[in-house]
DNA sequence: AATCCGGTTCTTTTT
DNA sequence: GAACCGGATT
């Protein structure tokens, strides 16, 4: 081989490897895979998001330079040499060029395109992406499937056969409406129809490419598949009589766009001469057409994920597309990263453990460079207060010994446990934030103002329409809108259409002059348009009556209200700034559906976070308490027995042991109260296959028999758990357990002295200081106090009473 | 049109 | 145990 080439791959391999130094071996290798398809099974917290930020980095800049033998034809002499000196002397001055030389090929930003499943995770990737590429990132496709979806559809818009000029977008919320109200017009039971059910009927009918049509046929002589086939039928015919796609439409219509219409195929194809796709594990059918469709022939495709990490099977996610890339893609490479930078070994052993027994799997086992740490610590609680105060009580003594309230994170299998977490947040003055209850834009008046927004963009919305058409009242009862409803069905128009020539009909005269106020509200604002969208959303307000109604009244609820209706003002103007004043109305009505406000996780300030499992994902905190942690509740009772469902249970809480870096508390009650019923459960299968020896089991001994509570006194040995102060105070009156769900600290504890802020004060440990601030924080006080010797110190005066005199 | 009552339901939910 | 929905009642 000649010297030149020789000598010119040395270098340049080098240099790659100065970019790439800092990573390990095998994400390295992903780094560099340039084409073909690619799988990267990603374990948890093995730097995944870094990997897929370093791949497409390198692909900017080295383009295939790094996975092949090839070199730059116009690669001259004087090039290599730069090469070799840079090599040597590694200027930083000189890295640009010498990246350049390398580079073969090379991507431009516009042909990658980056596939991630949450909001959150693609604004992670595209800032850190920003930091790294600087300008170049903003030409770079990263969204979530549906936004992708979104942005490829609106550009073809002519293309998809609309009656109008565009289509809406539905939400969950909206289509299940749409459903009960085909459900009533079919005279059908809500009751043995659910309307969610039937809507995941029809996802699973969309999953799988199916008409209608299709599911009639496949129901055979099964009435009810009938049935529910024909309920899918009317809601698809009223979504196209609306323009409105949901969720799987986004995704469906799509597929079918670029699997019927040759010209926008070609035109994506070329386009995206890389994809890679986050979390693949999660995709479902769908998303791996919509994916392989995109890669082609070129398949350049990357996809990441843990198929151990597969928790959204009930969503139609289907951990098949991981375990079948190799025969979807043949020839694929296929790289483990099983280097964990997050937990202690102890964490990670344990949930290797748990996640062995899992059969339908690729087969990793995590390790780690980090020490043991601290074993886990199980504690089984009497009841679930008991629970919940033992988990206030461990985040106060952790606070309190210099840690930050965000550092700890309570997990649970169902919401319906957060609800005795919350209270003892709340007893213990600990400021906690609780992720999955209601979302802004579910809020009855936020989804109202949105109806009138997409109305105003879409008249041919009947849903929405009829959502605002007598919200404020204005006299148009339910059979004046039945009658309307009858005759835009007869027409086949729209309701608005019928409303808008409301003098012809006569059965609509009872409303008459309600409906003229309202077409005339809406003639008036679609004139609006044009203008930016917050001067529209305050004609909206002033025109609608929807503020003055709200104003009749200042009780509580109308003032919550109005504030609501206001910060939608704030969303508005926020978005017009990110937009640099060009975002339309549509644009403005996808964002809101398509974009949650768990998407704001972790920006909410010092607190402690309480969420499911479920939403956990792709988090970490340095402690973790996974609560609940029992047969019936985790594993659910639907799940035993159930072999698959079982090992998503089991998946989940192989997630939800990872997501803990340094410290992990699992929990237990040996009573609780489910549902308004009682229950006995076990400890947790799960739990029960993690090896003995990476556990700490409290309480260590039964206290006195017949006392009812029990503190979770350690006595001695153990002194990390030293909480006893915050426990259940002892009461020897009665022998069975009263209902008194309230916890007190116990008289005995008050200590004789309060500091006060500027105190002068000496502790045995730390020694002299001077109270900087005074909390009380619930039956007890938080202190910082700026040592002079040992730094500022956060210190609960309960625990650091018995060290702490006044100077 | 507003309010009350009573029966029902209760995994998880990135979009 | 609580929240939510639909129907009935005024």
């Amino acid at each position: 081989m000649d010297t030149f080439k020789t000598r010119f791959l040395a270098a340049r391999q080098a240099v790659i490897d100065m970019s790439l130094r800092d990573l390990n071996p095998q994400q390295r290798q992903a780094a560099e895979a340039a084409d073909g398809p690619l799988l990267i099974l990603a374990g948890a917290g093995s730097g995944k998001t870094t990997v897929l930020i370093r791949r497409i980095a390198c692909l900017l800049r080295f383009g295939r330079a790094a996975d092949t033998e090839e070199i730059p034809p116009e690669a001259t002499e004087e090039d290599l040499e730069f090469l070799e000196r840079y090599v040597r002397l590694g200027s930083p001055e000189d890295r640009e060029r010498a990246e350049a030389l390398c580079a073969l090929d090379p991507a431009m930003p516009w042909q990658i395109l980056a596939i991630t499943f949450t909001n959150k995770a693609a604004g992670e990737l595209t800032s850190r992406l920003e930091k790294l590429l600087g300008a170049e990132a903003g030409d770079l496709w990263t969204s979530t499937f549906h936004s992708a979806c979104v942005r490829i559809l609106r550009r073809n818009r002519d293309r998809l056969g609309l009656n109008g000029a565009d289509f809406t977008i539905y939400d969950t919320a909206d289509s299940q409406s749409l459903i009960k109200r085909i459900l009533k017009d079919f005279a059908m039971e809500e009751k043995s129809y659910p309307p969610r059910s039937v809507l995941s009927f029809i996802s699973a009918a969309k999953n799988k490419m199916q008409d209608p049509e299709d599911c009639r046929k496949a129901a055979g002589i099964d009435l009810r598949r009938q049935q529910l086939a024909d309920v899918y039928r009317e809601y698809r015919r009223r979504m196209l009589q609306a323009d409105a796609m949901d969720f799987d439409d986004l995704l469906l219509n799509t597929v079918r766009l670029l699997e019927n219409d040759g010209e926008v195929l070609d035109y994506y194809r070329r386009k995206f001469r890389y994809i890679l796709v986050d979390e693949y594990q999660d995709t479902n059918m769908l998303q791996y057409r919509l994916v392989s469709l995109l890669a082609g022939e070129r398949k350049n495709i990357c996809v990441v994920g843990d198929d151990d990490q597969g928790i959204y099977k009930f969503r139609g996610a289907t951990i098949q597309n991981i375990l079948e890339f190799e025969e979807d893609f043949p020839g694929a490479r296929v790289i483990k990263l099983e280097q964990n930078y997050r937990s202690t070994s102890t964490i990670l052993d344990a949930a290797n453990a748990v996640i062995r027994h899992n059969q339908g799997r690729k087969g990793k086992t995590l390790w780690t460079s980090n020490g043991k740490g601290d074993l886990i610590t199980l504690y089984t609680a009497g009841n679930e207060n008991e629970e919940a105060q033992y988990v206030a009580g461990r985040i106060l003594a952790s606070f309190s010994a210099g840690g930050n309230w965000r550092d700890h994170a309570v997990l649970y299998r169902v919401n319906a446990l957060s609800n005795r977490l919350e209270y003892a947040m709340k007893r213990n003055g600990i400021p906690y934030r609780i992720y999955g209850g209601t979302r802004f834009y579910d809020r009855a008046e936020i989804k109202d103002m949105l109806a009138y927004l997409a109305v105003v963009a879409n008249p041919g919305d009947d849903l929405r329409l009829r959502r605002i058409l007598n919200n404020p009242p204005r006299g148009i009862g339910d059979t004046t809108v039945e009658r309307a409803g009858q005759l835009a069905a007869e027409q086949g128009s729209s309701l608005y259409e019928i409303l808008c020539h409301a003098e012809e009909y006569p059965e609509l005269r009872r409303g008459l002059n309600g409906i003229r106020s309202f077409t005339a509200l809406i003639r008036d604002l679609r004139e609006k348009r044009t203008e930016t969208l917050d001067v529209l959303y305050d004609e909206l307000l002033r025109r609608s009556g929807y503020v003055a109604m709200l104003e009749e009244r200042d009780t509580q609820e109308n003032i919550t209200r109005l504030e609501n209706i206001q910060e939608l003002k704030t969303n508005i103007l926020s978005f017009i700034r990110e937009r640099s004043g060009v975002g339309t109305l549509e644009d403005f009505l996808d964002e809101m559906a398509l974009y949650s406000d768990t998407d704001e996780m972790g920006k909410e300030g010092d607190c402690v976070s309480l969420m499911t499992m479920h939403s956990a994902k792709g988090l970490e905190f340095p402690t973790v308490f996974v609560v609940g942690a029992e047969d019936g509740l985790f594993p659910g009772t639907k799940a035993i027995g159930e072999d698959e469902e079982m090992e998503e249970e089991r998946r989940l809480c192989y997630v939800a042991i990872t997501r803990a870096k340094q410290k992990l508390y699992i929990t237990n009650a040996r009573q609780r109260m489910v549902f308004g019923r009682t229950q006995n459960n076990m400890l947790s299968r799960f739990i029960q296959d993690i090896p003995e020896e990476y556990l700490q089991k409290l309480p260590m001994r039964e206290t006195a028999a017949g006392t009812g509570f029990r503190a979770y006194h350690t006595g001695s040995g153990s002194g990390s758990e030293n909480s006893g102060s915050y426990s259940a105070a002892r009461r020897p009156e009665r022998s069975r357990p009263a209902p008194r769900p309230l916890y007190s600290a116990p008289k005995s504890a008050a200590p004789a002295y309060v500091p006060k802020v500027g105190d002068r004060v000496k502790h045995k440990a730390f020694g002299g200081g001077t109270v900087l601030t005074v909390k009380t924080v619930g039956p007890d006080r938080m202190l910082e106090i700026a040592f002079d010797d040992s730094g500022t110190k956060k210190l609960m005066l309960s625990a650091a009473a018995r060290f702490l005199q006044k100077e």
